[in-house]
DNA sequence: GAGTTTGAAACT
DNA sequence: CAGTTTCAAACTC
């Protein structure tokens, strides 16, 4: 049967096809086309994934009684202490990515067919303005293709609830329920089975596990359902064979514990959707239950984690349930961006490129291969990324929203209705995604760590100062390194790598390409076109957006030999592409970018934290800022801008191994040397402002005098006033004088006499001055 | 502006 | 991991 109905196939992105082509490795071929055209090996050996171990006693919970699951995220197996993974006879593949900022609950309980109830997940809350809030559980059977809709709340709508429907087709057929709304309009979206082409079926009885298929497909919807533009997919996709010996409905628990912290309103700790419980094919499967534990706390990373990064992406596999376990109950911490967005942008459609794409965010729970995670936000628009200025903050913000048209996406347009809700039919399509990333400002990383910003729900940010430009491999390749992107930070085509890869822009560039209100996005399905950017971004200035140039310069680099492509070059240690700079030979930028995605690979090969700020928080009790790895100088008594210490204006700490540091609090050099700087800044200021005055009154006088230098055809009015000139003058006055004198005039009197003699001769330098060159003056 | 110094990055 | 080399910025003249 078809796993997806045309119409939701439309809104499925080649990512869940392909993934869904992996993990139903032993099923018949994939009946999406986009899944063979995927180049996204299944196959690739585990990606090093950076991950934190979550401070949430249980990670994973879901077992499989089959065979190895593949954990292609490495970090994802790191579980702590608690965490069960088993082997089933499908693995099953968990990978959940959240660029959310939101806190979201699943539920997801396979039962027996028979007792298919209804329950009503309940989002408690949805922290962000893409949230996962919700998602109404359905299906299931025993071959089970499910849909959930994850509503996303719109900012500001903190709560959304959706209710989700199950709807049970005959004989255990595949089931697909989407619920899609906005808050409070939880939307049930109902996809028809075919019913035949489903390689998930199997027989229930059979000696070999059947795979079941959960997918869960979110839709955020956006507050404002009548302008669509933009929707977010969320996939789950759980591929699971039904264990003969299992028996009574398997439930599945998504538990999301949200960690608010740097959110705004949102407080909750935990928000459970009590999930429904969804009967299975095999009524005498014993009731097991998965959770998925959701952990938003900053210790709880499993993957894109860049230092207390906004952004981050979460990859987990899980395995299916052991056999003969009746009460399976696994927590998965899922690293959701508790801040911010990992976005990577891609082409919605390989084929068409200008086509209006859809943000997605995949969920993919099954599969043998290797764990297929993506997050895909695709732009389409040039009005996709919009600035955002956030008072106080230094951090520059990019808003994606996607706008979509009527006709971009097949199931626009096409009410999906759910056949047991009440949820009212709804266009797919009238979402809206907003993500606000934010764009650390390269130049002050050194300088300054940004304090986290708790404005607004909308926009989060935290002291983060990623900065890095991910290379244009494959995808998989950059993987590993995905933990290292910056907020913000956006796959695009990569001009040099051909149709494969992905160029991952420095959000930065992203507002660059704002600017040039153009941004293409690249699918690794490998139609992408890679000269999109590179031929209309129209680059600023070096480091320099058009908008924020002003509180964001960099100097131009002058490298010569490392072609801008290792950590010598701050341009590309600040995951910026050079630009106006003075660099020779330089590769670092979208022409280069396969040169340039190498390169940051052997950064990150070399050194995970290689594109990570060095100034960071330090420990307990220590200062706010302190150097990651600490200096190593000999000479330079770290007083000087050679130390990298003193360069951030901060003290050196006990992870520095310099020698003859005197770069410590009571350093009587420092002290000096701060005092000296102090008062040099004064001197600097004192000049500067006495230069502007002086500059601004020889302007003014300039502009006073124009009309004497013009009336003296071009001569200064000074020049009039010879010394001969002046003699007359005042020999005039003195006649003046003595003619008071002799007429025995007052004092007074004789002033005035003297005074208007003063102005005559006044009268008559002005009017012989635009006469002749020798002014001549007579009493 | 040329040359020197310096320490991080890269390399072995 | 330590020693060496390379590199570009910082600094000096």
């Amino acid at each position: 049967m078809d796993v997806v109905s045309p119409e939701l196939n439309s809104l499925l992105p080649d990512e869940i096809m392909d993934t869904e082509a992996i993990i139903m490795d032993d099923d018949p071929p994939a009946e999406s086309p986009a899944a063979s055209g995927q180049s996204q090996p299944s196959d690739d050996s585990p990606v090093p994934m950076e991950m934190d171990v979550p401070a949430v006693p249980e990670i994973v919970s879901l077992c499989s009684d089959a065979p190895p699951t593949q954990l292609t995220q490495a970090g994802t197996t790191s579980t702590p202490t608690g965490s069960t993974l088993c082997s089933t006879t499908s693995a099953t593949q968990l990978l959940l990515t959240s660029s959310t900022v939101s806190s979201s609950s699943l539920t997801l309980r396979p039962a027996t067919a028979s007792t298919l109830t209804s329950t009503t997940p309940k989002t408690t809350s949805s922290l962000s303005r893409v949230s996962l809030t919700s998602g109404g559980l359905q299906k299931l059977s025993a071959h089970h293709q499910i849909i959930l809709n994850k509503v996303a709340s719109s900012p500001g709508a903190d709560t959304t609830r959706s209710q989700g429907t199950t709807t049970t087709t005959p004989g255990g057929q595949q089931f697909m329920v989407t619920a899609i709304g906005k808050s409070g309009q939880p939307i049930v979206l109902q996809l028809p089975h075919t019913g035949s082409k489903s390689t998930s079926v199997q027989g229930l009885g059979e000696a070999k596990a059947n795979p079941q298929h959960f997918k869960v497909v979110t839709v955020s919807s956006a507050s404002q359902v009548s302008t669509l533009q933009a929707q977010q997919l969320k996939t789950v996709q759980i591929a699971k064979k039904t264990q003969v010996s299992s028996a009574g409905p398997i439930k599945f628990v998504f538990t999301k514990a949200v960690n608010n912290k740097g959110l705004t309103a949102q407080t909750s700790v935990s928000n459970v959707i009590t999930g429904r419980v969804l009967s299975t094919s095999s009524p005498v499967t014993p009731p097991r239950t998965i959770t998925l534990s959701e952990t938003l706390g900053s210790s709880s990373k499993i993957a894109i984690s860049p230092l207390k990064s906004p952004s981050k992406l979460t990859v987990v596999s899980v395995a299916s349930q052991v056999p003969n376990s009746p009460q399976k109950s696994v927590s998965l911490p899922l690293n959701m961006a508790h801040l911010g967005h990992q976005i990577l942008l891609q082409q919605s459609t390989a084929t068409s490129p200008a086509k209006t794409m859809k943000p997605v965010q995949t969920v993919t729970v099954g599969g043998v291969g290797a764990t297929q995670f993506k997050t895909i936000f695709p732009l389409s628009t040039p009005s996709n990324v919009q600035q955002i200025q956030v008072p106080g903050s230094r951090f520059h913000y990019v808003r994606l929203v996607t706008a979509t048209t009527g006709s971009s996406t097949g199931h626009a347009g096409s009410p999906i209705t759910n056949s047991s809700m009440t949820a009212k039919p709804m266009v797919v399509n009238t979402t809206q995604v907003r993500m606000s990333v934010p764009i650390v400002p390269a130049q002050t990383m050194k300088q300054v760590v940004p304090k986290p910003l708790t404005s607004s729900g909308q926009v989060l940010t935290t002291q983060t100062q990623q900065r890095l430009i991910m290379p244009a491999t494959s995808l998989p390749q950059i993987q590993p390194n995905l933990t290292n992107l910056p907020p913000g930070t956006v796959l695009a085509p990569a001009p040099g790598s051909g149709n494969m890869g992905y160029a991952v822009l420095p959000a930065q560039y992203v507002t660059q390409l704002q600017q040039s209100a153009y941004v293409t996005l690249a699918s690794s399905s490998g139609f992408s076109t890679p000269t999109g950017i590179q031929t209309q971004a129209r680059l600023p200035l070096n480091g320099l957006s058009t908008s924020g140039a002003a509180f964001r310069p960099r100097k131009p680099c002058n490298c010569t030999k490392s072609q801008c492509l290792k950590l010598y070059c701050d341009c590309f240690a600040n995951g910026e592409f050079c630009q106006n700079c003075n660099c020779t030979n330089c590769f670092n930028n979208l022409e280069h970018e396969t040169d340039r995605a190498k390169a940051i690979k052997a950064c990150l090969d070399r050194n995970p934290e290689a594109f990570k700020p060095k100034i960071g928080k330090g420990k307990e009790g220590e200062s706010d800022r302190r150097h990651s790895k600490g200096c190593n100088c000999k000479r330079s008594g770290c007083l000087k801008n050679y130390c990298e210490c003193y360069e951030a204006k901060i003290m050196c700490s006990s992870t520095c191994k310099c020698v003859g540091c005197k770069n410590f609090e009571e350093s009587p050099e420092r002290k000096t040397l701060m005092h000296l700087a102090d008062a040099a800044e004064v001197r600097v200021q004192q000049q500067t402002a006495a230069k502007t005055k002086l500059s601004s009154q020889i302007s003014d006088l300039l502009t006073r005098t124009t009309p004497a230098i013009t009336s003296g055809g071009g001569r200064m009015p000074y020049t009039f006033v010879t010394k001969e000139v002046a003699e007359v003058t005042c020999e005039c006055l003195l006649e003046q004088a003595e003619q008071a004198e002799l007429n025995q005039q007052p004092q007074a009197t004789a002033e005035r006499m003297i005074l208007e003699e003063f102005g005559r001769c006044l009268m008559r330098i002005i009017s012989s001055a635009g006469k002749t060159d020798c002014p001549s003056i007579n009493c």
